[in-house]
DNA sequence: CACGTTCATATTGCGTGCAATAGGATTGCG
DNA sequence: CGCAATCCTATTGCACGCAATATGAACGTG
């Protein structure tokens, strides 16, 4: 009575690929609670880091991090009421609104130093697996992304 | 300036996956539009349509999915609204509320038969590839979720 | 057979994601 | 310069996810 192998569950890479993320997601859950941050700040945080004196718009946060403003527009303001960013309209073109870190914003990236390799001693794959898998994903998402 | 390369956004395999996941989540979108279906209550008729006539209770489609009761309920009445599956009261016991495929609920895994192939189409890389991905996340979210 | 414990699902509250729309700023073309 | 097209962000509406809690059913021990 198979019939259809095509929608068997454990055969398909979309529920794998969703199981797991949401899998990584939970992972960060404890190691971000004390920081009261959720995994979706925890990376926009990460994209702020990058360059801690600099600026950035909502759009290129979002192009970076592939959200649209109606997620990041009230993140960011979740962020900008715990202090750790601050948010004001760009005046060289007051259509841009600029997302800076505060003292407390970049203090974060040292509290959290221990977070990634934490996270790195859950994955149960050697490093170079792990960089290896990322690749693949990256590639999958290029793909996915360009048939729109 | 570096000084944080754990924390650079493309070195991350949890910020390729988050996106990959979304990326994957988003091109299941125009294929399930017809139905009216999103890409969680698609991947729910993957757990039922394996056996048809077999109702589940929600505390198996939990375990299948990795989904609990607060995602389930509301998701699983929408789709009794529309008609795919209907929830009842086991009457064997009064706790478990069963679901089961209607014969429209069934009858979507013909009008849906493309789907999977076409998602292939996107992926942008081989059938064998994409098995060898899907068991490194599936192994993965066995490693996440024996950390809990 | 009472009754405390465990179990299965539902509800609540909050934070995403994302499509669709709105609203104000800027740009470019005539 | 005027103004339509474009750009950027915000808002709205809906559907997840998930922790925490509530509710009612079933079970187990005395």
């Amino acid at each position: 009575m198979a019939g259809y192998p095509q929608f068997e569950l454990d055969h398909q890479l979309c529920f794998a690929l969703y199981t797991a993320s949401r899998a990584m997601t939970r992972a960060y859950g404890p190691l971000l609670a004390d920081t009261g941050l959720t995994y979706p700040q925890y990376v926009t945080l990460l994209a702020l880091w990058r360059d801690p004196g600099q600026p950035r718009s909502v759009g290129e946060l979002g192009e970076r991090l592939h959200l649209d403003s109606g997620t990041l527009t009230p993140l960011l303001k979740r962020l900008a009421a715990m202090g750790y960013v601050t948010r004001s309209r760009d005046a060289a073109d007051e259509r841009r609104v600029l997302v800076t870190l505060t003292t407390d914003g970049l203090a974060l990236r040292d509290r959290l130093a221990a977070v990634p390799m934490a996270i790195a001693s859950c994955l149960g794959m050697a490093p170079s697996e792990g960089m290896a898998l990322r690749d693949q994903l990256t590639t999958l998402t290029a793909s996915l992304e360009a048939t729109r």
